[in-house]
DNA sequence: AACCAGGACGTGA
DNA sequence: TCACGTCATGGT
């Protein structure tokens, strides 16, 4: 929590997850295209809003937000932003709507397994295990749709997450997901808009200070750490 | 010109 | 289980 609150204090609400289909009109996020929602946690409150996170969170899979949104984007000025249209689209089309943003041949195929599986949803909430179950939905991506879709308490544990805790000394290098989302859940009250901003604050402030080598350069946290 | 992006999967030790 | 190669494009 004290890393948290230094976190928040130095960046504040982040308005996670960004969403293309949201016509709020708060002001958008720094070089970003639109879609951040701060403090406004009632979000998503669609189940199309769902969906699109789904698809957002399969499509930044190791590639840029930015390009996943370009990639959101198209999608959405096609009209395809949505589970039927997403699983009528042909298949040629839908990788040239998502090519911006790489591994299109991959993605195409996990984008319309995930689509079919929400689609059998039917409006339920998954279970973790059910989400882990679709191909090409590993565990940071289960448990961002748990989290930012279905505001579920499941901690995000991503490539910075990790980076940020080994070079503050909090964990080894290759610790298991498992293990460092235990740590963070086992640490925490167990809040959902807590764990949202949590894994974003984590997220912005390593790409200030842990994107290019040598990580941890000038991070102000660092020094605090070591003691 | 390498290196990194809000990873996951398939393969063979 | 675990290490390693593969997947694709875009920005710095």
């Amino acid at each position: 929590m004290a890393i948290y609150s230094m976190l928040f204090s130095l960046y504040g609400p982040q308005g996670w997850w960004p969403l293309i289909e949201y016509s709020g009109d708060n002001p958008t996020k720094t070089g970003s295209i639109r879609g951040y929602h701060k403090e406004n946690y009632d979000l998503p409150e669609t189940d199309n809003q769902r969906f699109e996170i789904m698809i957002g969170a399969i499509l930044t899979q190791n590639t840029a937000w930015t390009s996943a949104e370009k990639a959101l984007m198209n999608l959405h000025d096609m009209g395809a932003l949505n589970v039927l249209k997403i699983l009528e689209m042909d298949e040629e089309i839908l990788k040239e709507a998502i090519r911006c943003a790489g591994f299109l041949n991959q993605k195409s195929i996990y984008i319309r397994e995930i689509a079919r599986f929400f689609m059998d949803l039917n409006g339920r909430i998954p279970t973790r295990k059910q989400i882990l179950s679709v191909k090409g939905v590993g565990e940071e991506t289960a448990d961002s749709i748990l989290l930012y879709a279905y505001k579920q308490p499941e901690f995000v544990i991503d490539a910075y997450t990790r980076r940020l805790l080994f070079h503050w000394g909090l964990i080894e290098e290759k610790t298991k997901y498992k293990d460092v989302k235990v740590l963070f859940e086992s640490n925490l009250p167990q809040d959902v808009p807590l764990f949202q901003e949590y894994h974003a604050l984590i997220v912005e402030h390593a790409k200030r200070y842990y994107q290019k080598k040598p990580y941890g350069l000038n991070d102000p946290l660092k020094v605090m750490m070591d003691k």
